[in-house]
DNA sequence: TCCGGATATTAGACAAAGTCCAGATTGCCG
DNA sequence: CGGCAATCTGGACTTTGTCTAATATCCGGA
């Protein structure tokens, strides 16, 4: 597999790909999430956007956020109780999580084995698993 | 291993053995999440505490809670980007999270085998590991 | 019992993340 | 060009949580 390169340009396409009307302002939000491949909260899209000169609100920021959410364009995660991680990877994979820091940092998911899990309830699907190892730097 | 009966009087020999002076505030904090044992959040903390009449303030509900969590009386469950949930379970568990409904209620350990995990860095240290299965309810 | 310091509680101001809305802008089609 | 749907926007608002300075409680020693 050949290394994707994420331009603007190509943010056009994956957009559309998703359903997604491909405006200027959505197209910079995942051109700033895809070309970095990092964890970003709302903010820090926000920070990132804006840097020249402001081009995008805080409400379409995340509205953007939201509707790449439900298109299954990101990912979600919830390990820090003030903030809230978008993950422009979508492929099953874990978290490792430096308390001290804030650092979010992913772990392959190929060679971890979760096993014993409870069956469901037969009314309930399962939307996902999250693993997440929380460390700290040693004393 | 006989039931616990969680009562008020039980509550201030349980503080103490955590090293945590038993006042009546920090008494009903602790009694109203361990007689329930379910996860709470502050707020609900806050509201369970001042039923009959306000006697705790938001304050001492967020400074008890903070004290438990160091001393290691309770757990933070962070699932919800909205609220941390209390945990009176400190005991290795996991969590399985009804993202329509809110409801949070706990994976027996036990049973649940999780493999395969990389090494960490040498200077870091594991804190905890979170597993948490994201299910909704059938369409 | 009274005093003084340490510990704990409090109201309310404050901060940060996120939501909501009503009005503008944009893009598109006839 | 004119109309319509989709999008974007500033800013008010809500919720969760933190902070602070003042007060209250507790406790050990004189
Ligand atoms: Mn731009
Ligand atoms: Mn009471
Ligand atoms: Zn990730
Ligand atoms: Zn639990």
């Amino acid at each position: 597999m050949t290394r994707m390169h994420y331009t603007r340009d190509n943010m056009a396409g994956l957009l559309r790909s998703h359903d997604i009307n491909p405006t200027h302002q959505r197209i910079e939000i995942a051109h700033a999430l895809f070309s970095r491949q990092e964890h970003l909260s709302a903010d820090q899209v926000m920070a990132i956007v804006n840097t020249r000169h402001s081009e995008t609100s805080k409400a379409t920021v995340y509205n953007t956020l939201k509707l790449f959410l439900e298109k299954g364009l990101v990912r979600e995660v919830i390990v820090d109780p003030s903030k809230v991680f978008f993950d422009p990877n979508t492929s099953p994979h874990h978290h490792l999580y430096e308390v001290d820091s804030g650092k979010l940092s992913d772990i392959d998911a190929e060679h971890v084995q979760i096993s014993g899990l409870p069956p469901l309830p037969d009314n309930m699907v399962t939307e996902g698993i999250d693993l997440i190892v929380r460390v700290r730097r040693k004393a």
